[in-house]
DNA sequence: TAACTATTCAATAATTCTATTGAATAGTTA
DNA sequence: TAACTATTCAATAGAATTATTGAATAGTTA
């Protein structure tokens, strides 16, 4: 083997993994799977694809490595390989932050819409709100995937049973309200329903998986 | 605009930036953009890609928003538009590294065949070297990218001309040889070379953006 | 074993990507 | 201004990717 096809070979095999990323639909699959493992039908489900489309989708994935596959009863679970595809995940995120304009125009607009753009506070400043017991914190993403791990401290309230979590609310405690991630609009919901009845609410500008594996803040998880 | 609008939006514009990177040719282009700006014909020579075909990949990389270009007299050159691009390189190189066997046995194939599998060194342990006095630190890349920028007390000793520098080496001190990255094999040519000629030589397992950027090590530069 | 269920496969047409070729362009030097 | 040079563009054919549809499969439950 000479140096070019070494080289060949290796940034082929690299760019498999790439093009395994490549993919709208595929990108939020594995932004729906760094919460843990999911079985097809919600995959399809969370994703708005067809079940065919959404398997086919999980194939290229398994192909590169990127999702494991579990079996409970009748249903098969996948899941991310590890925390490096997490990582991966993050480092074409950011990028897409940091240099194309396009995405933080449409998050921007899009929360304008719901009026929250000013309305989210970060991991650093949650963590000492907490620490201040300054804050009453809602994870307002479906009940399992609270029951698989979530903040400490937060409590369960999914997006859509909230209002009947209403009346347990103080009006006079900050609300923090967070789901999956920056692009899960559960907590954009959340708070504008909040502050339409009058409560104090803002959004985290991450969700659970950036919080226990970027920063390493406390979770309550069942595996720890 | 609704959720599912949003949501598309949001992964097909970063599905975008993964595409851009999902091609081998332009990782190799990346790789090499990390050790600094190069020219059209230059990049096009290095990966081995016809100009047209290499300004094609080019353009694709800068609608993308990953590399930028700067003009000097005749040359138009191009750099990676930030360090979000190196870092999302390496998520991508990791998580390759980690889960992809294939890429693993493509380097151990291609470094059993130079004898040098077992001649690697990391970062951290030559940081000691250095520290030490124990080592003489050999950058084995062309002259240009020594100028610009190179781990702190090393002596350029381009991989074509290292004959020439042999007899100022002893044969008694350990010689460590880097160059571009992982991936680039001067080091690999430069150690089998040293060895055969009865020198102590071993390469780094990475390369000068790597010492640079993510470990924070000492560094010479042009711009420091 | 038979019925059932979740998932995968196979075929297809529309779209997108890629390397190659040769011509066109923009900017520099004389 | 004219000649030159580095780079880009345009056209093309072959290859790869995608969503859709409906059928096939493997594993579970009764």
């Amino acid at each position: 083997m000479n140096k070019r096809e070494f080289k060949d070979k290796v940034y082929t095999e690299l760019a498999k993994v790439a093009k395994a990323m490549a993919n709208p639909v595929r990108l939020e699959i594995i932004d729906l799977l760094a919460q843990g493992p999911f079985s097809v039908e919600q995959i399809a489900h969370y994703t708005g694809q067809s079940v065919a489309n959404a398997s086919q989708h999980l194939q290229t994935l398994k192909n590169a490595k990127l999702v494991q596959v579990t079996r409970n009863g009748n249903f098969i679970n996948y899941s991310l390989a590890g925390e490096n595809v997490f990582n991966a995940w993050i480092g074409l995120r950011e990028l897409g932050f940091a240099y194309n304009a396009e995405v933080e125009k449409v998050i921007h607009d899009f929360r304008n819409g719901h009026n929250s753009d000013m309305n989210a506070v970060d991991a650093e400043t949650l963590a000492e709100m907490i620490e201040n017991d300054e804050v009453v914190l809602l994870d307002v993403r479906p009940e399992d995937e609270y029951n698989r791990g979530h903040i400490h401290k937060a409590i369960s309230t999914p997006i859509d049973k909230l209002e009947t979590y209403l009346k347990k609310l103080s009006k006079r405690k900050m609300l923090v309200a967070y789901c999956r991630g920056p692009f899960c609009v559960y907590a954009d919901e959340a708070v504008a329903m909040l502050k339409d009845k009058g409560y104090n609410a803002v959004r985290l500008n991450e969700g659970f998986p950036e919080w226990a594996l970027l920063n390493g803040y406390p979770v309550d998880s069942k595996f720890s």
